[in-house]
DNA sequence: AAGCGTGGGTGACAATTGTCATTCTCGCTG
DNA sequence: CAGCGAGAATGACAATTGTCACCCACGCTT
């Protein structure tokens, strides 16, 4: 065992937060194999996360980002607030930048996409113990690739037309008037570069903006 | 081959399939913990996963039904093609009533979703092997509850109207005209009781017809 | 041969959507 | 105080979408 400083000694307390319960489990299986690692706690949306975490003060926490109630973004947000001293570790699907760029503005010390090797989590959540920093290779580059170009508005009347609300059930929905829902509609088909709105919405969610 | 009795004795032997690599290992480390299953081949994705199967010929091969190349279900339906021996598992994210009976259709004998609690696991594996059959309890009741009212066409066309194809573009790149792709549109918007087509796409999505 | 079902097509009309220019308020800020 | 910019609304117009009633050509039955 390499002696960086007193703490590698001592085993890696981690709380793990996923919504899927088989996920949840078999992540906690694979990083219970590793000696010095131990899983002090499992939560299965963001409040039960938080909660934990607060009560453990685990060295290191690992969460999803898309969960009932609250996002693993949320929770390291909340996190960062709190200066509680737990290093947050995001372990997702998906590989869009907006959604790095909210983690590492929530102050999250790790970013890893789910399709990596299992092996490397264990030592991603080592060397975040340490205090490196640990970004998925692919993102790290690109990471700063585009903003997030959408206003609040937009992006609210985005997502309910995405889901197949027509202008005015969204105008109502929001309490604005059906004219100005179709402005904000049409701002953001122009500035995606859009057709309309669905490939508007399309493409917002996998840049991550949603 | 010794009766049931007597190889319920011996170790279970597994093949898994996955996508995401993490899950994959994770999963993987979850039923190496039971000492009556070994987990003897992994792979990444439908193509891998034929092939392990085929080579290593397991007593149960579970899967993922979404992975890259070749779906979870086709690989299941190619396996009772063939005839080998090996019992599927299907574990999946989604509660789609259609992608139940496909599996089903294909001869899985399990079909379990990934939120439900990581310990079952082991014990789904141990029934199938037994010759049971082990459904998600939430979809076992509803699963033949309604069938796809869609025609080959309706799909086809809903599923690029879903992506923000306007009519236009669907009916030349199926090579119909504008008219009867907002015909088929219109049918298939009465059928799934939608109100347009961004929300009939969306509901015929979470049934798993496409 | 007459009848029928299916896949595809027309044309017409109403409703919804997308685009623009313009207006009205606030709340700031120089 | 004047002026600016953001958020919200109007109104008007064109394009797209949704609905419906029919039409046509084939391929099968009877």
């Amino acid at each position: 065992m390499p002696s960086t400083g007193k703490e590698s000694r001592k085993t890696i307390r981690v709380v793990l937060a996923e919504d899927q319960g088989m996920v949840l489990g078999a992540l906690a299986a694979l990083l219970e194999i590793e000696g010095d690692i131990s899983v002090i706690a499992k939560a299965h949306n963001g409040n039960e996360a938080l909660d934990a975490v607060l009560a453990h003060k685990p060295d290191v926490f690992i969460t999803d980002i898309e969960m009932p109630h609250m996002s693993g973004l949320d929770v390291a947000a909340e996190l960062k607030r709190r200066r509680t001293g737990t290093r947050v570790v995001i372990v997702t699907t998906f590989a869009r930048t907006g959604y790095l760029r909210r983690a590492l503005e929530a102050g999250a010390s790790g970013y890893l996409l789910k399709d990596m090797r299992a092996e490397e989590l264990a030592d991603a959540v080592r060397r975040v113990h340490q205090g490196l920093r640990v970004i998925h290779p692919e993102l790290a580059t690109e990471a700063w690739g585009e903003m997030d170009p959408l206003t609040d508005r937009e992006r609210q009347v985005l997502r309910l037309a995405g889901e197949g609300l027509a202008s005015g059930d969204i105008a109502s929905q929001l309490g604005l008037s059906d004219g100005t829902v179709r402005n904000y509609l049409s701002e953001a088909i122009s500035k995606l570069g859009a057709n309309n709105r669905v490939e508007a919405a399309r493409i917002a969610r996998t840049k991550g903006w949603l």
